[in-house]
DNA sequence: TTATTTGTAGGCAAATATGCTCATAATATT
DNA sequence: AATATTATGAGCATATTTGCCTACAAATAA
């Protein structure tokens, strides 16, 4: 994630706190959250932090396995 | 993007055709898109065609491109 | 119909994400 | 405090995306 500019960068690191937000309301550890959506648990840490910048389709897979809306995860 | 499971392909494929809708409906290009948001214009085609699992930065830069709040290309 | 614009398609190298593992830190529980 | 649970950090091989390019198809305008 070496190229994206400071704004999308801001923008992807909101989206992880609003992410973990969530996943802590909805009394998820990473593990559950990983085993449920299908997507790695080191991701979801990484994407919890900020760190990588991942697909469309491992959000959707998320907010499925939340059970949340996907625009659920951009109201912040 | 071999790994998604049909689900998740599909989803990738409306969130395509809705972008393009957005997009013929705002009146630009694909290239005024690719170079209001500086995503690659190849890019902008595989995103609106579902042929690529873009990231969470690009959807991102597209929205501001197109003027548009993000969870509006999830309102399919 | 011809020319112009717009979109699709594919190949390629480089950048980045992904899944996996192990180690360690941080937090909660006893 | 000690133990158990949960999250972070880093490294690695592999998969996928990205940007750049060229060619062609499809639609639009002249």
């Amino acid at each position: 994630m070496y190229k994206v500019d400071i704004e999308k960068k801001n923008f992807i690191i909101k989206f992880g706190k609003n992410l973990q937000r969530i996943r802590v309301q909805k009394k998820l550890t990473q593990a559950q959250l990983a085993a449920d959506s299908n997507v790695e648990i080191s991701q979801i840490s990484r994407v919890e932090r900020g760190v990588l910048n991942t697909s469309l389709g491992n959000i959707y897979a998320i907010s499925q396995a939340l059970g949340v809306p996907i625009d659920e995860l951009f109201k912040f």
